[in-house]
DNA sequence: TGGTAACATTCGAAAAATCGAATATTCCAA
DNA sequence: TTGGAATATTCGATTTTTCGAATGTTACCA
């Protein structure tokens, strides 16, 4: 049985948010939520190049974010996964006001934590990261 | 006044984005999530060197996702924007299951956008997108 | 069959991100 | 005041991303 902690696939997730992490494909996801579109409406709208776009109508494809039907020779792509996307975008621009805290309100909260998290320690021994191992070598 | 609209902002949206999109900041954030942690904490926990963890923890700092209480040499991090990057981490997490359209089908959803927007249409012109003009020269 | 519209792909150069090593800074305790 | 612990910064090499230009591909139409 695999055990799916939040730490698990950070890898995996990092690519997905990849996809996101550029302002013309975030504009082509923009427009996409709208309503679907085909190339040549996308570039009339984004300041970008044929060529370009589906440069990165291909990041997104990959990523598994968008997808496309074809209709002679115009290709009309839309979001294949409309929720996960509409949340990212909708989370990713609230503007969240920044909290201050103190070394005090901190140290509270840590000593907290550490006693429930001791209840329901099994094994002391230093388990390895998801992280670890699978780096390409340099 | 100025109008929000979802495809404004894009660039500044995906810098935000950016700084999640790497497995160990991920990961960060992901512990930060559970609660706060010194620099030694991460590094007990995450495959990466501590100049490392403290270049990705600056990124996190710079792109408002992160701050820091100090405790003498100690540098407690929380996350100052607690909701946006929980939200946003469990967004991500999201396994949706991808749909598939038929041409026929979005030429139907096509045509109804086209009715709803042609009703609230003033002006005709072509309007700059706020991706045009901001570009580095290259 | 040839041509064209709509898009994709390839390639190479430029820019940006990443990391380790080395070094710097800051705070405290002896 | 000196030394060490905790963390940050700088630097340079490597990798990855990005983009434009050129070229390919595909479907349709005359």
């Amino acid at each position: 049985m695999i055990i799916m902690n939040p730490t698990n696939n950070a890898r995996a997730t990092a690519e997905r948010i990849k996809a996101f992490a550029h302002a013309t494909r975030l504009a082509i996801l923009q427009e996409l939520a709208i309503g679907p579109k085909c190339v040549t409406d996308i570039e009339e709208i984004l300041p970008a190049r044929q060529a370009n776009i589906s440069q990165h109508l291909a990041v997104l494809r990959h990523a598994g974010l968008v997808d496309y039907a074809q209709d002679g020779t115009l290709r009309c792509y839309y979001l294949c996964r409309p929720s996960l996307v509409k949340g990212l975008l909708a989370i990713s621009a609230i503007d969240e006001e920044a909290i201050v805290r103190t070394p005090e309100d901190i140290s509270l909260e840590k000593e907290k934590l550490r006693k429930v998290t001791a209840k329901k320690k099994v094994s002391t021994r230093k388990a390895a990261h998801p992280l670890r191992e699978s780096r390409n070598s340099r």
